[in-house]
RNA sequence: GGUGCGGUAGCUCAGUCGGUAGAGCAAAGGACUGAAAAUCCUUGUGUCGGCGGUUCGAUCCCGCCCCACACCA
């Protein structure tokens, strides 16, 4: 039974589980939209390494949030909020039912929780504290913190320079510590939330992540990167499949090498994905081939 | 056939001047609020190639054997 009041249903899985197909078919029944909830499908110059849709499901079904950002451009988690709320707004407007579909768990946090607003940062700032860091190490992010955010240093992960820097940007641009704006309080979203993992047993997803590493190599992922190669600072380039390439194009690495770390990072990744989700209790898991619609 | 160098964790290797051994990677588990395909945390018993010998005790010293690589013939 379609849900008849408004319903996101969200498909989550490791990725290579079958997540796409399994979102058009069930938009296709459903006669609507989907949101990708991916963080790298979401770029135009990305193609062959980040398993998009096929031009034949675009075509099928709408789908938002796919090619429809430059790898210049800055995306996170709560710009994927800000639009995807007004992407489910603008699908219920013709159904009452939308399907999202990803791998980004933090997104789909974002999308269905909402982040803690904090003040933007001074992109000044940001760029000068991550510069510090390249020069100066952890070390130095550790001492800074330290002083200017101790109730931070006190209950955050010193050792991850990622949340240091970020703990560091909010209180140099704000004033204020992170913590200060951090009240963990779910946003009351006007829709209903459905969500179903899509899971596989190991050895079949393993499987099928090594076959897809290895089409996507025939498909042309070498000349791909090769020509994304000026592109490897930016942030959207720090992504399975590339940077393994990028160290080869470099003489790091051989091809064969290059090839067999995609598979090792992809399985690493799709570990990550399933920890994630595995802790949302509130979601369903079934196998990518079942009916969905016996779920809905 | 001879000489040399090796054989230690799933892989690459370190080490023990004789008291049964440890790094990186992999693997497993976990965390995750504006970089999230990112970033970070935790977890290391393995006939130390085999059989003998010396020794209170051998992965370490000695002998033989097996295997790998290199060079010589």
């Amino acid at each position: 039974m379609p849900p008849t009041t408004p319903t996101v249903i969200i498909l989550v899985g490791p990725t290579a589980v079958g997540k796409t197909a399994a979102a058009v078919r069930l938009a296709k029944l459903l006669r609507t939209k989907i949101i990708s909830a991916d963080s790298r499908q979401c770029y135009r110059e990305l193609n062959i390494g980040v398993a998009k849709p096929s031009p034949a499901e675009l075509d099928a079904v709408h789908h938002y949030f796919i090619n429809s950002h430059s790898i210049e451009a800055e995306v996170n988690a709560a710009t994927f909020e800000e639009l995807a709320l007004g992407w489910t707004e603008e699908i219920f407007r013709s159904s009452p039912v939308a399907v999202m579909v990803g791998g980004t768990g933090l997104y789909i946090r974002a999308f269905t929780d909402g982040l803690d607003s904090i003040p933007p940062v001074d992109q000044t700032i940001r760029s000068q504290i991550r510069h510090d860091y390249e020069e100066h190490g952890l070390g130095w992010l550790q001492e800074q913190i330290k002083k200017y955010d101790p109730a931070f240093y006190a209950s955050g992960e010193l050792q991850n320079p990622q949340r240091v820097m970020r703990a560091l940007e909010v209180r140099m641009s704000t004033g204020q510590s992170i913590l200060s704006f951090r009240t963990r309080e779910p946003r009351r979203r006007p829709f209903d939330i459905q969500t179903i993992g899509l899971q596989l047993p190991k050895e079949e997803l393993h499987q099928r992540i090594h076959d897809r590493v290895d089409a996507m190599m025939a498909a042309g992922l070498l000349e791909e990167a090769k020509a994304l190669l000026p592109y490897r600072h930016h942030n959207a380039l720090q992504t399975v499949g590339y940077k393994e390439l990028f160290d080869h194009l470099d003489g790091k690495i051989s091809l064969a090498e290059a090839v067999a770390a995609i598979k090792t990072n992809t399985r690493q990744y799709a570990k990550r994905q399933l920890t994630w989700f595995r802790r949302d209790l509130s979601v369903r898991w079934t196998a990518p081939t079942d009916r969905l619609e016996s779920l809905i």
